[in-house]
DNA sequence: CATGAATGAGACTTCATTCAT
DNA sequence: TATGAATGAAGTCTCATTCAT
């Protein structure tokens, strides 16, 4: 009925998380996962059928919160360049709640095209092809211009994203609040109006200053 | 002695390319590198001191290759926006040469975060650095704005160029030329422009149509 | 208290059988034999101490029957050829009615030398010993001739009995009963007269045609 | 080319028999055949690729031998009651010179319905089809009576010379050799003349006191 | 009686690495 | 250089058995 004192499967797939952080996937053990969860060994192999089911069911259920949230995004009145900013919002806070997780997803699924990458690429897709509708739409509504497809648009968009989180992702040490929010603003900015300086000002959004400008460049 | 007619170490790393990039680092063995080589297993290790010691080279070759490039291209007498035009063209280009090798690099290294990618972060950093150089540079001389940190442009740049890769590392047929260089001006017209169309068209460049014709061929 | 409508002690056993039957002993998993059973993991071994009793149990409940009907046969007043037949005609009724059961005694016990069938070899050899028992009073009387040791007299019949038994568990397709019948009266004709044609007819008994009609049916 | 001074694939081989004789293909475990056979645990896989392929292998290189022994039997110009002799001679002399690898056959192979028996169950009723041609043959030169079908013969033939074999791998001391050749006598004398006292003499053969001195020694 | 989650020892198999030739 | 047999540590997965409810 409800979730018990102890959901011992919830546990182990949070375990998972931490350790396929931590040691990577490949790199780690099943005994790890069943240590870190502070369960016997068998009890993994009682809920999942392998080490791979588990990371297939850590990438699923996220993957399905990020498409639906792109689907919001998308349904909501707002303007494209709004929408791709929600998005990149969702992401970086998806990553400021549980960067374990998203490392995780990003390292070990969605370049992994031998593995994990192959075995979802369409999932992953999804959500690129998504985000291009956003894209067209603006086409369509003359906001974005039709010289970029909105496909190519979309990887632009996701790439930048996800390079961003790997540069989180490598540093050491945690990252702090400002820079995640500067980051959102940085990725919607760049993709949208590009880094030249030859363009209409107006169009900027929050600007530069809104958010909390100290933060670091560790990341480069 | 000389560069024998057969230099089995090079016919070594040659294979494990294809093969790293058929069934990934992890998934393959090193009986598979040596097959796949048509050599000995045990020749395997009087070359190389480990599996991984065969990536590290791999890499290492191919990186020291690629941030000569951008250190070329930077030394250019070009606009910053070329220079990036240049350094896309050379990686879509590395691409077009080996395909087997950049997967391998892209999948295996450059988001491997617990593995490979740790190993050689610095020199994968010294890249983006490098990038964000000629950002720097573009800045300087009022060519980019300002709000972008040089940092987080260099980010932009790169992920957007490994997404377009991954993209096509994930396609299960080859990528016709034609879609190669329409992806060198997307990059750069992308990270320069936007996808806004709020922006001074003259700023365009070449446009779609044409290649970014006087960037690389080194990668050959 | 009462056999109750549903005996599930009972049910495991049975269930036991056709799991055994089906997949054998050493690769069934406990939890097979329960799903079977339509009972909960559990229950098994809250009448069962372990696999392997469920398997003595079947077997010794099974061979106690047995050896009771051999000596029935033995005590009733027919010629040492008839009791042989009743013997013959119990077991193969036995199969009738219960393929699986008489397939697990075959295959996992009476020939597992290293398991089971060591620990009932003195039950599967006390059968033998009555059997050889029929045959001595046989030479006793003059109708078996003495070459021929009784304890290889057993083993001969009981061999033969069990050989065509293991012919037809590795049949694909169920047995008829016009085999079964033919096989009681083959057994017991090849043991007793031979397959040379040199011997004197009339001793054949009921012959090739008829069933041996007085044999047993306390096996259903 | 020659046999090497240690033929570690025959080393593991020979292991496998005595290990599977002592404990049982089930119970043992692929160490334990290292250990006997004085080879590194990962020797065993690089020979055998599975713990099965040892055991089919064993089978197979002994059955092949035993189909070549009873080829023969039935080439060469003698009785069918001599070759059946022969033959009977060939199992219990194989068993004589490998008692280990004979009952490792009987045991974990010949009967055993659900793993090895369904695996090889081609070509063991290969082996009776042979005898059952022996039978046929005699029955078509009025030798052998036509009542009992070949097939069934050839059952209980074999039947009797396994169950024979069976009973000295459940003796726990090893058998004499007289019992052997006695055997030898006893199983064809039975099959072909019954145990009945009411046949003609003459068709007795060489009698219970000598060994069927023709027969075979090729398993030695 | 009945349930099925929880336990953990154990076995197979893999494969990077070594080494004698 | 070149070979490939030999080594053995390590990890995944299985499953009999226990136990709290």
């Amino acid at each position: 009925m409800n979730a018990a004192p102890t959901d011992k499967r919830r546990l182990i797939l949070d375990a998972a998380v931490r350790v396929f952080a931590r040691q990577g996937f490949h790199t780690c053990r099943v005994s790890d996962i069943a240590d870190e969860a502070g369960v016997a060994y068998g009890l993994v192999y009682h809920y999942f059928s392998s080490k791979e089911q588990i990371l297939d069911t850590l990438f699923l259920e996220r993957w399905e919160v990020m498409l639906e949230a792109i689907a919001q995004a998308d349904a909501s009145p707002r303007s494209p360049e709004e929408k791709l900013g929600a998005i990149a919002s969702f992401i970086v806070d998806s990553y400021r709640h549980d960067p374990d997780l998203m490392k995780v997803i990003v390292v070990e699924v969605t370049r992994a095209a031998n593995t994990f990458g192959l075995t979802h690429v369409d999932r992953i897709r999804e959500a690129y092809s998504r985000i291009a509708s956003i894209v067209a739409d603006g086409q369509r509504d003359g906001l974005f211009r039709a010289e970029i497809t909105p496909a190519f648009a979309a990887q632009a968009f996701y790439g930048c994203v996800e390079q961003v989180l790997t540069g989180w992702i490598f540093d050491s040490e945690p990252v702090g609040t400002a820079e995640l929010e500067r980051a959102k603003w940085m990725i919607v900015d760049t993709i949208c109006h590009g880094l030249s300086s030859a363009r209409a000002p107006e169009a900027t959004g929050p600007g530069p200053g809104a958010a909390a400008g100290s933060a670091s460049s560790k990341s480069a």
